[in-house]
DNA sequence: GGCGGGAACGTGACCGTTACCGTTAACACG
DNA sequence: CGTGTTAACGGTAACGGTCACGTTCCCGCC
């Protein structure tokens, strides 16, 4: 079969710890049997059982990246550019999706424990980790991604979604709109963080937020296109009809649009919107979408380092890592 | 650290063997102790180790997907529906993006190898296997996912891209276009192979492709909106101005179709549009994109089903999985 | 010549699990 | 009562590495 250190060292007629201090560049070697013993292994094409050095170890050189759904593309970037943080120090990501489920989620998460990854980095769809996931008796390290947990002092990393509804309100503000409502994503961290700026935001500019302004959306699973579009539908419903939208997400707000634009609406005379997360297609719409811009590439990498950090030493005390957001401004909104 | 079998079994006064008989429904244990056994890996939440057993049996339980860009819509779909047919065998993923980069792929596909995946899936971003792998060596089965190598008598589950390229092209000849120009992709599989079914079509057809109305592009790492702008700059300037535009993917589409835009042309009246992939975006977009549907989901579905045959029976006759595609028309070429 | 010390390499145990085969006890049967 | 059969369980040796120590050998030094 595959190549093992056992046949190396038998063919240079030395033991197979000579041959793993080769490989691992230890130092009581001499530089003449490392020599023999890495140009012996490029020839047989040998490959380091990761299995084995993990059991013997005690490391997987494994991150186990747990997202709810791999389509958006917020997870997509951030898996993609996780990977590249990762390949340089030859870890590998063990990937699981949820999709939005509480049930898968704590499936998958066994199973990526069971794996032994030496870190996880997990964005749930849960409210809470109460009891949730026989990891309290495991050492391994987690971080949160995008969505944080309240009163939790776990590693995080993610956006400051206060500063991106802060950001989405304001904007709109200064476009000119009075009456602007808020397309609401879950009442998780991110969804709650974003009305909280937003709310603030208003407050502040002395605008009112009628409750039929803030649509909300229990159902974790469904913050597409069509939570979007049916949002809408209630807001346009309502007599001050609203003449500015902040949706939760991208693919809600193109929804949305779609909605106002199907009842007749001009975009952005009439009604205004503003999505976050500032997809790839956002600028190619039908009405080009402002978004705010969560530099989701970044934040890729900065997990990756985190849970690499994490894994040098265990008991780092837990960090909370805030990109700053930017709003993005295209036809949607443009005054 | 983590529960052991040998903790269960010191536990309940048995030897390692019956518990692990026990957790793996071995047949020669009595029902009594099997419970007894069960039980107690519950109380303790018990995770076997993968690492371990994947030691002994010789097997990961992993199955490896290297992918050329996350971020693309087709491979985030792809691996999403993937991991869900996986996830009922307890098989888990181990996910590398090879960035459209060959030296990037080699990198990985090691990586991917030495982690003892049983079976890998790949959408290479090579022309060929050429010397490439060192996986000749190695007994694991893999399948070629969406982009084929010809000639090679390997798995491969994907899509019928002469029939993409067909439909493509019949699509605009039915909407009464005489002047089809196609954007292409790379020279790999499925470009050839949608440019191979365009072109038959027009032959048959009896239309005429000018070589400057097939727009290459050789550099694999650029198939977005930029490719696609820039190659309808290209049409845009010659003298019988196409009036219907085949282009290799969606996000390609998008670019094109912007730039006849800005170039004033008016859509589908001047110039119709078709891409390929079926994003998610496509019908939301300033003008709705039709488009090839490749049916992705189930690409991942027949994908996994395939992988987990091989695992089973590893000296199975390569098989080729064709999925038929489907015209989704929109504005961007309805007449 | 005996001793200390370092460089280079090997011995054995172990990581957690499983495969293979052996052992034990109970029971049926002629 | 001896023999054979079967059910239930365990001992041993792997799987491919790594780690903590030994061991060997060579050199220099007093």
């Amino acid at each position: 079969m595959a190549v093992r250190l056992k046949d190396i060292a038998r063919d240079l007629g030395i033991s197979v710890i000579t041959a793993s201090k080769a490989l691992r560049g230890a130092k009581d070697i001499s530089e003449d049997t490392r020599q023999r013993v890495l140009k012996r292994m490029q020839e047989l094409n040998y490959r380091p059982n990761m299995m084995a050095r993990g059991l013997a170890k005690g490391r997987s050189f494994l991150v186990g990246l747990v997202v709810p759904d791999l389509l958006h593309p917020f997870f997509a970037e951030f898996a993609k550019s996780l990977n590249g943080v990762l390949r340089q120090q030859n870890y590998g990501i063990f990937l699981a999706s949820s999709e939005e489920d509480p049930e898968i989620e704590r499936q998958e998460i066994r199973q990526v424990l069971a794996r032994g990854v030496d870190a996880l980095l997990i964005a749930s769809c849960q409210q809470t980790l109460e009891g949730f996931y026989g990891m309290e008796d495991q050492r391994t390290p987690f971080i949160l991604v995008d969505r944080d947990f309240p009163h939790l002092r776990a590693n995080f990393v993610g956006t400051d979604d206060v500063m991106v509804g802060r950001l989405a309100a304001t904007h709109l503000v200064e476009a000119g709109r009075k009456r602007i409502a808020h397309i609401a994503g879950p009442e998780l961290s991110t969804g709650a963080d974003r009305l909280f700026g937003y709310r603030d935001v208003m407050r502040r500019n002395g605008l009112d937020v009628p409750e039929s302004y803030v649509i909300h959306n229990s159902k974790v699973e469904e913050l597409g296109e069509a939570a979007g579009y049916q949002g809408m539908q209630k807001l346009l419903a309502l007599d001050p009809r609203p003449d500015g939208v902040f949706c939760y997400n991208d693919l809600m707000a193109i929804g949305a649009m779609h909605a106002a634009l199907e009842a007749g609406l001009a975009i952005p005379q009439d009604i205004a919107f503003i999505g976050c997360g500032n997809v790839r297609y956002s600028e190619y719409l039908r009405i080009p979408l402002s978004s705010i811009d969560q530099s989701t590439a970044r934040l890729g990498e900065q997990a990756g380092m985190l849970a690499l950090e994490l894994i040098q030493n265990r008991d780092a005390a837990p960090s909370k890592k805030l990109l700053e957001p930017a709003v993005i401004v295209r036809a949607s909104s443009r005054v």
